[in-house]
DNA sequence: TCCCGAATAT
DNA sequence: TATATTCGGG
């Protein structure tokens, strides 16, 4: 029943010309998982084939994936704000260990965080809600990286000896250069649908196009903030880049684009253009690389020509984030571009003289501080970084439980948790507790106040404080997490709601046009059958059960809902997989982030297995449910029928 | 001669 | 549209 609208045949030739493509997928939101998902595969453009989509509620989870199967992914898109490990972090551990470019993705809209994560080597930042636009990105980074190009990633500046190929595409249309040159008689070659490329009146290479992937363009990027965007000439660019098979020429070309480009938004800061097409801009590859270079190009120029700068804001040229939008850099100065950025965008610049002489090179978020301690302790931290303390203390609020030997990870995404607050050291190990002085390596870590104070002590080490600095986006994150959001759609697609019911939700609650034009699509008919399929029960020994009857493997949540008070009724666990699974009721289900049961993915897709989840020993009066979302294997039928609608 | 960059072609 | 190519001029 998955293909009862008329299915054209699709104009793939085979399967096998088709480009493999497996992905993880990493949120801690189910919601926002499950739609990632399902838009991934709704809107796979012709010619890759998603292989596999693995999704996983935690980055843990993510790592353990990625170890158990080098190799078999090809990408790996993440949310930012996650418990234990945020998507940065995520991002750099996978970066460090399998070298596969990373997408992070969130609802946050600071430009601060947008630079944050490219500049620590994210192959591209997706706003949430996601939108086809986006996507694009994200299979380019896929094939990209299928492909075996590492320049997929981009980290940092090249440093002499680095070298990157570039990414070539074969153009089909490509005449040989010999030909070109006589024009007029080119003509008749023009073909309308010239589809075959073997006429091979040249041995020659093929001409092929330069493809300003994102790593390519961050390249690019960087090579003008450290030349200045005055000095970036096409040659000199080009060196900076230090790209094998990179032309003068195709730099120039896209020098040439680039600086149109800065331009139209230029143009657009100072007056009062509709924005018509705007949106399509700020999600572009160089509106995306566009805080970062700003910010470097700022920085630069600051220290250049501090004098200027200084009297340029005596002058009230001022740079102002205007209501958070324009930035405005003595426009007629060469030297300066008015940019506007949009507003969701927004750049941490200081917006005094004493911080613009003190700001320091903002650095990377790298660092994961580390600290011990023995004794239970609360400390704070101080946050001294001039991008956010406005003058004043800026503390981060974060939790953490040490294990009373030492070492305890400090998560920099740990301090997105809330503003104003303190650090809570417990230490679970009483029976060794000798009091001691903590050491390690916070940075900026302040002690104050608590119940053994004088056993805590951190100290500020690393060369650039600054590197392990608290990161400037210290609120609320609302819409991130188990909200009420989440679990009305997970009460929703539980309890036997039709796919319409579902698919209204997501439409009220969500920006999801693309979604519903596309409701009739297998995979949501079929992600459909799977909730119908569920199965609740609980035994009469307080063992609740769910039973999935899918005939494919699926991915489960588990809620646990307590009648009584023992745990989060907003929590759940997430079992993944064919096949059974038991957890103890008295496990600890409070934590949506405890590590989860995979099942081998190598089995994940075997079709035949029938799932079964069961609670043995479930506190009493604790109610399962579970939803299944289906992985559904993608044979050839099911993935052509994708390509009904001419997406890309 | 090099090479930049606007204009133009594909 | 994105990239390549051309071409006048510094």
């Amino acid at each position: 029943m998955g293909r009862e609208r008329s299915v054209p045949t699709p104009s793939l030739k085979t399967t096998s010309s088709l480009l493999k493509i497996q992905i993880l997928v990493v949120d801690d939101d189910s919601t926002s998982l499950a739609i990632v998902a399902s838009m991934l595969k709704t809107y796979c453009p012709r010619g890759i084939y998603i292989y596999r989509l693995l999704t996983v509620r935690s980055p843990l989870d993510a790592l353990l994936q990625l170890r158990l199967h080098q190799g078999f992914f090809d990408l790996v898109v993440t949310d930012l704000y996650m418990p234990v490990m945020n998507g940065i972090e995520l991002q750099q551990q996978v970066n460090e260990e399998f070298n596969l470019p990373v997408v992070i993705m969130s609802s946050d809209d600071k430009k601060s965080v947008v630079m944050d994560c490219l500049e620590s080597g994210a192959s591209f930042y997706m706003m949430k809600p996601v939108n086809q636009n986006d996507l694009k990105n994200i299979w380019q980074c896929a094939v990209t990286s299928k492909q075996g190009k590492p320049s997929a990633i981009m980290e940092g500046i090249p440093s002499s000896g680095e070298k990157l190929p570039i990414e070539y595409i074969n153009s089909s249309a490509s005449v040989p250069q010999e030909r070109r040159d006589v024009k007029g008689s080119t003509k008749k070659l023009k073909r309308k649908g010239n589809r075959e490329d073997e006429d091979g009146t040249t041995t020659g290479p093929k001409k092929a196009k330069v493809v300003w992937t994102n790593s390519l363009h961050n390249r690019f990027l960087h090579a003008i903030s450290h030349l200045g965007l005055d000095k970036s000439v096409p040659k000199k660019i080009l060196e900076f880049m230090s790209v094998p098979g990179l032309t003068r020429e195709n730099v120039a070309s896209h020098l040439q684009k680039y600086r149109i480009f800065l331009k139209r938004v230029a143009e657009k800061g100072n007056s009062t253009i509709p924005k018509d097409s705007s949106e399509k801009d700020l999600r572009s590859t160089f509106a995306n690389g566009l805080a970062s270079m700003m910010l470097r190009s700022l920085e630069q120029q600051k220290q250049q020509r501090l004098p200027e700068f200084v009297s340029m804001q005596k002058m009230g040229a001022q740079i102002q984030p205007g209501r958070g939008e324009t930035v405005s850099l003595s426009p007629d100065s060469p030297n300066f571009t008015s940019l506007n950025f949009p507003n969701h965008h927004q750049l941490p610049l200081p917006l005094d003289q004493q911080q613009i002489q003190t700001l320091p090179s903002p650095d990377k978020i790298c660092n994961i501080p580390t600290a011990s301690g023995i004794e239970d302790g609360v400390v704070a931290v101080n946050n001294s970084s001039p991008y956010l303390n406005n003058g004043q203390d800026n503390y981060v609020k974060t939790e953490m439980i040490g294990d009373g030997l030492g070492q305890k990870n400090f998560n920099a995404g740990d301090m997105l948790s809330g503003i104003n607050g303190f650090i809570n050291w417990n230490c679970n190990d009483f029976s060794s507790s000798v009091p001691s002085m903590g050491n390690g390596s916070f940075s900026n870590l302040v002690q104050t106040g608590s119940a053994i104070p004088e056993q805590f002590s951190a100290s500020l080490t690393g060369a650039n404080p600054e590197s392990s600095s608290i990161l400037p986006i210290a609120e609320n994150q609302d819409g991130i997490g188990n909200g009420p959001e989440d679990m009305d759609f997970f009460n929703l697609i539980s309890d036997g709601s039709t796919l319409d019911d579902i698919l209204n939700y997501l439409q009220l609650n969500s920006d999801f046009d693309e979604i519903l034009s596309h409701t009739k699509s297998p995979y949501q008919q079929q992600a459909a059958q799977v909730f119908r399929n569920s199965n609740f029960s609980a035994s009469n020994s307080n063992q609740p059960k769910v039973s999935f009857s899918a005939s494919n493997s699926y991915q489960a949540q588990v809620n646990n809902t307590p009648s009584s008070g023992l745990s989060d009724p907003n929590s759940y666990q997430q079992v993944q997989g064919g096949g059974g699974m038991n957890f103890n009721g008295n496990e600890n289900l409070v934590d949506a982030y405890q590590p989860s049961f995979i099942q081998d993915p190598e089995t994940i897709l075997d079709p035949n297995l029938d799932g079964m989840y069961s609670a043995d020993n479930a506190t009493e009066g604790i109610q399962i449910q579970a939803c299944g979302l289906a992985i559904q294997d993608w044979n050839d039928e099911f993935f052509n029928s994708l390509f009904d609608d001419d997406i890309f």
